[in-house]
DNA sequence: TTAGATAATGCAATGGAAGTGCATTATCCT
DNA sequence: AGGATAATGCACTTCCATTGCATTATCTAA
């Protein structure tokens, strides 16, 4: 948990308790979570609470936003390397139709692409949906 | 509109005087537009009706939805290559932040990726978000 | 051409996620 | 320890997505 504290702190987030909580989640799920997700993993906490947590945390370069294609927006860890300026950990994102879990491949990176002449690129989301393994083989 | 009506007729979709106006829309505009713009644009309709023909539209193969980041899923015409089994024509989307625009850029196509063994590809949304050219300039 | 089956439409209402304002409480720095 | 600043919790609001049901239009086959 010092560890996780001192994680925050270095990406100038105030490690409260309820923050730690919320990094903890994350980080036991390997999936990418909503925001209701975390509400249902911590009662305890209000959903405005966990909305603006999530909200510094995308800020600072704590996790990164998925779109899935469900509509409701997704949030997994980002690398250590991530800061508040640049996402740099640019990886694919896989989601199941069946089981409805969203993973971040992030051993594929997302490749590169060129865009029309005037135009600047701060996001990139690429999401593939399908069927995953697990649900492939059952 | 005859040839508007014939295309739905190709597609499986009954051509009725509310999907052609839907497609006569979405055709006029060269962006890719929301639920509600639509319904801005044909204040005679019903909300729900509307729903239904995108819906309809969507599982015919006649547009294809467009997940930008904003949260707020927009639509565009597809390629008439298209059909209900397989949208075959993959092109990158951008969203600027700025104008709010989402763009089709059809010049633009998805990179061939790998995915992990055993997954398969059903569908696949890349979009980049940013300032376009327009508001670059500006 | 018309009857009957089937599909489309409109209305009313619900659900759920996202977001805001404000008062209260906790945290950090000196 | 004290005071500025930031985080939290509560109460709302807004907006998009979605459903059930009754009504109306469309198509097909006799």
């Amino acid at each position: 948990m010092k560890e996780v504290e001192s994680i925050l702190h270095d990406k100038n987030v105030r490690p409260t308790a309820m923050r730690l909580l919320v990094y903890q989640i994350l980080s036991e799920n390997k999936n990418a979570i909503s925001l209701t997700d975390i509400e249902n993993q911590l009662k305890t906490a209000d959903r405005t609470t966990l909305y603006r947590t999530i909200k510094t945390f995308e800020e600072q370069g704590i996790v990164h936003p998925i779109e899935d294609g469900t509509g409701i927006t997704k949030y997994a860890l980002c690398a250590a390397y991530c800061n508040a300026d640049k996402h740099k950990d640019l990886h694919l994102h896989f989601h199941c139709k069946v089981c409805e879990e969203t993973t971040c491949l992030t051993e594929y990176s997302i490749p590169q692409i060129s865009i029309p002449e005037g135009y600047i690129t701060e996001d990139i989301n690429f999401t593939v949906s399908g069927v995953c393994k697990k649900c492939n083989q059952g």
